[in-house]
DNA sequence: AAAACAATCTAAACTTATTTAGAATTCTTT
DNA sequence: AAAGAATTCTAAATAAGTTTAGATTGTTTT
């Protein structure tokens, strides 16, 4: 297509120098080779001036390296997974390096087939994942040992991993405890299946502990699991139903955003009104529009930028560190509690 | 890294036949070179149970196609761009190619620097692109020449290309259309710089037309331009000093949803009750929350799903198409308005 | 003037696939 | 049985870089 491109044989034949020599400049190492600095400056200008590209190809297939990170995400039109993407490569291309972002559509099978493509292929140098495996068992495999792989929003219990990942348990804690001094005692809770997600658990648990700090004792007719599959349709008939059991709830608590998102859908078909049913509304995960949605949502605020850029950074020191000797990272960083009215 | 990889050479020794043959058979192309179908079982056999996959820099260096699709997006956080990049990866996988998404935060200079890293250097072997540039000039290169691009979104008028986009004059005159009809003669439209990009400026002809249907005449100052870099305070003092002016304002359509969001917090941040004061709010772009939001917003959504199915596979067919005998392909799509209340 | 050394550069090997040109074998045909 | 054709396979070239081992050339030392 177009024009040939400009090979390190072709500077090399105008200067009449070996491609050896040209590659060592154009690489920087020129004084290291012990290239002379008059040889240097012409070959860089020659390659200047020929428009001078390496192929990325053979400059990888030689050397392993393709200066090319991948992040898979379980869904890249989710604002949380898409801001954190942002953060990522804007990290990235300051170091060089440049990203490759993936969905897999909370599908394990296609994000297993992702990491074969891109990380046992070595078509990237190190991988950030927020996965969507249900177990550590993949990333056992003899191929991925001492691959770079970063682990965000959500962390495998069952094997040792480097990740980045938001204080779900506090989050989700301190968003209770709030719950319940504005008066709640009856919090409804909408996990999202599969639910076996580390950054879930956590919620669960953060939002059981603060229960259990003012001896509220948790029902459990007021935790309801919502299939991914099928959000829109399970909100409404689990909440319809819980709407109209006697215990009445003061709260509703979604785990995420896709189902406080279905759950204001339900609200404005049934013509239900949370303020006026004495109901206040809250969810992990926050977006900016909440600001301006019709029932205040007090929301818990993940660090977007701080988890993008600590994933970044992460991901290449682990890919410096190649006799991988230090032992794994793990960083979690704070909520914060964003509570509208 | 881990375990050695396993070589097209691994998988011929073990077999004791050429890594020419084991290369055709997994190639598929068995057949074509007669190579005896006992043959071509037995090497598919042996690279299943040796894990067998290719090297992707080896092959893409060999045959110059490296089934890998850029995707070049202003700002991936903006759902606009993060949905249609969802729906383009998704085409892509279903015919075996992947994609490469970068955001280029609207700046034309990290723009240019992203294609000729991927495009000029044929990482890829297609661009996908909502440009930010100004004009057609840089794509008039060379190197460029014959490369499948494709528009979105935006295209560059000086120049002939391949481009998918919304019919935004369609959607603009439209909105405007109903705003009308909804009693409004003072439609206060906020755009935003840079406003040469396409998009925008057929929005805006789209707006001046309706109004030019209904013999309204087009006033200045119901035409102000925010800046991209400084959206939210360009928003409040235009917007403050607007309101403050005697030819009240009986609508608010913002060109896109940065501004919407913008104009939001500012009606927040000021006790604006455009319900109240008898003023709708419209905009460009819809966003699912838009449902939710405290002033109704009249929106017009764009056809996300279909832009991203289209533009991922005429980039395909321009890719297939490799002598470009046929001519440049334009794709406008229909876009609706949701009209709440 | 020969040996030792440093400075500067290069030929060739190497990375892992694909593809071309042709070799080896078996099968027809006369 | 020899020639020709068809079938099945392979050696070697190739893609475009990086790296290793070693070749020049010039300078210093004794």
């Amino acid at each position: 297509m177009g024009i040939k491109k400009t090979l390190l044989e072709d500077i090399a034949k105008e200067l009449n120098v070996s491609k050896t020599l040209v590659s060592m400049v154009i690489n920087g190492k020129g004084d290291a080779y012990g290239i002379s600095k008059k040889t240097q400056e012409k070959v860089l200008a020659k390659a200047g001036e020929m428009e001078y590209t390496p192929n990325v190809f053979a400059r990888a297939l030689r050397t392993g390296k393709s200066h090319l990170i991948g992040l898979l995400v379980a869904d890249i039109s989710n604002p949380f997974y898409s801001n954190i993407a942002k953060y990522v490569e804007k990290e990235l291309a300051a170091k060089g390096y440049n990203l490759m972002i993936c969905s897999t559509d909370e599908n394990v099978e296609r994000e297993e087939k992702l990491i074969s493509l891109f990380a046992e292929q070595h078509m990237i140098d190190g991988l950030i994942i927020a996965t969507t495996n249900t177990s550590g068992e993949y990333f056992k495999k003899e191929r991925l040992r001492n691959f770079p792989i970063v682990f965000i929003d959500r962390y495998l219990p069952d094997i040792e991993s480097n990740y980045v990942v938001a204080n779900n348990y506090q989050g989700s804690f301190e968003l209770t405890d709030l719950l319940i001094h504005k008066g709640c005692k009856n919090i409804l809770a909408l996990n999202i299946t599969p639910s076996h997600i580390s950054s879930l658990t956590e919620r669960i648990k953060g939002y059981k502990d603060a229960l259990k700090k003012y001896d509220i004792p948790f029902k459990e007719e007021n935790l309801m699991e919502i299939s991914f599959n099928n959000i829109q349709k399970d909100v409404r008939e689990k909440l319809l139903k819980r709407l109209k059991q006697s215990n009445k709830i003061d709260a509703i608590y979604t785990l995420n955003n896709h189902i406080a998102t279905a759950c204001l859908n339900v609200f404005n078909e049934i013509g239900f009104d949370a303020k006026k049913e004495g109901v206040l509304f809250a969810s992990f995960d926050d977006i900016s529009l909440f600001d301006f949605v019709k029932p205040n949502i007090i929301s818990v605020s993940q660090p977007v930028e701080q988890i993008g850029i600590e994933a970044a950074n992460l991901a290449l020191q682990l890919i410096d560190d190649k006799d991988n000797n230090s032992s794994v990272k793990k960083i979690v960083l704070p909520t914060s509690i964003i509570s509208r009215n």
